[in-house]
DNA sequence: TCTTGACAACTGGTTGGACCAGCTGCTAAG
DNA sequence: CTTAGCAGCTGGTCCAACCAGTTGTCAAGA
């Protein structure tokens, strides 16, 4: 296995972990309250400034809220949380149940704003985006291979995007990455499963130098709707968790 | 004018929003470096626990890195951040040029994601769903005043979510919710506009139960996507920033 | 001259302890 | 039985010190 960077914990970012996986592991339901600091930082062993900053960052997400003088108070967050939530569930879910929904959900909001953003790309991209999807398309369907794949396609992407120009699609984009990336093991055998497919990105390509903005949404959609047995092919991977 | 709950603003709260905005206001290129967490407490005035928790937070948020050891390095948090920082863009921008951009951003993306909603919860939602969704539609039409009508217009979308039963349309609902509150004062009275502008729920509860995919979106678009002149609009509501 | 290693002087990370500020619920006076 | 007030919780802020990791300098060695 190739040695790979080490991703140092802070103690805050520990005591955030954990918080987390109590949480939206249902431990606490919404409206109930969690320990105070000062017994979190007994129990977990960590100075309070610790517990504190970790706390404040799931006020943050939208997990709980904080009442000077009241207690912290785990919040629903179906309702509170933001779409940056996700990556964090798709994170925590340890069990293999618990993630396939997350995905599931991403992967089919990936081809709902894909598809939208292929028609607002077609009808606002100057000719230099034009040109360079149709490139990237025709790298992609070049190489079918496992290294530069995902990377080529993630560029396809981000000019789509840039095309749009779109704010709230290029951070929705974002946080979808973030998602699918924070199990790579169960989506990365998937997308490149989905990009060897064929020559999936060539029509939106053509599509949206054509200006067609039906067309490219449809062809978008088309090459990124989960197929209908995802969850149930997401189970057959193997998890390897990695080792706290 | 009506009073208001009063938002107490903790110290590490305002640190956060002043970095906040000298950040997404350009005063600091990709890749520079802020002040040290020590320079920044001598500079505010406040003690470095305060400074800590903010930079730890924007760093969560996408607007930072922070390293130990190295110095904290600003992002491009067009790559960087994740939808929630839609919300965040939108408090922070004082400036009305800067401010439309990202309401227009968001509202595309509001019609956007709403019309694929509207296309899953139709081929998903139970019987129940899709009679409250015409219950609701029918009392949009029926009420057409300011008090009641946005909250009853979330419910409907509400509901419409949980039809479609997809975790990730939940959560970037709430983060558009959140964006488009952020400037109540630009968004309210348009969406209300929007609101009165006649019976645009109608069509898409009567495709929902229906079980129309295809009518539902198109109608969801329909009644979604924001007027040619939307942007033009908002530059003519006079800003009444609230004060520091 | 170029490399290399040690080190000083930064950076953020963590700690303990103290005190301020605000909510909650008990309790005693009315 | 009601209600004002206080005790004892909660989070908010501060100080001062030290740990840990990075970076750039600079002198010793090849």
């Amino acid at each position: 296995m190739a040695l790979q960077t080490i991703d140092k914990r802070s103690l805050p970012d520990e005591v955030f972990e954990q918080l987390t996986a109590e949480i939206v592991s249902g431990a606490y339901e919404p409206g109930a309250t969690i320990p105070s600091e000062r017994e979190l930082s007994a129990i977990l062993g960590v100075n309070r400034h610790a517990v504190r900053e970790a706390v404040k960052r799931l006020e943050q997400i939208g997990l709980v809220k904080v009442a000077q003088g009241g207690r912290t108070r785990v919040l629903d967050f179906r309702h509170s949380g933001g779409l940056d939530l996700l990556a964090v569930l798709a994170e925590r879910s340890d069990a293999l149940d618990a993630l396939a929904p997350v995905l599931t959900a991403a992967l089919e909001m990936r081809a709902g704003i894909g598809s939208d953003l292929a028609r607002l790309c077609a009808q606002r991209a100057d000719a230099a985006v034009r040109a360079d999807l149709l490139e990237l398309s025709a790298e992609l369907a070049r190489v079918r291979e496992g290294a530069g794949l995902l990377d080529l396609d993630q560029r396809f992407w981000q000019r789509a995007i840039d095309g749009a120009d779109n704010l709230a699609y290029q951070l929705a984009f974002n946080s979808l990455i973030r998602t699918v990336h924070a199990y790579a093991q169960f989506s990365v055998p998937w997308i490149e499963r989905e990009l060897r497919r064929g020559d999936y990105r060539r029509p939106i390509a053509d599509a949206i130098a054509a200006r067609d903005g039906e067309r490219a949404a449809a062809a978008t959609r088309d090459a990124l709707t989960p197929p209908r047995g995802f969850a149930r092919a997401l189970s057959e991977v193997r998890p390897r968790r990695a080792a706290r």
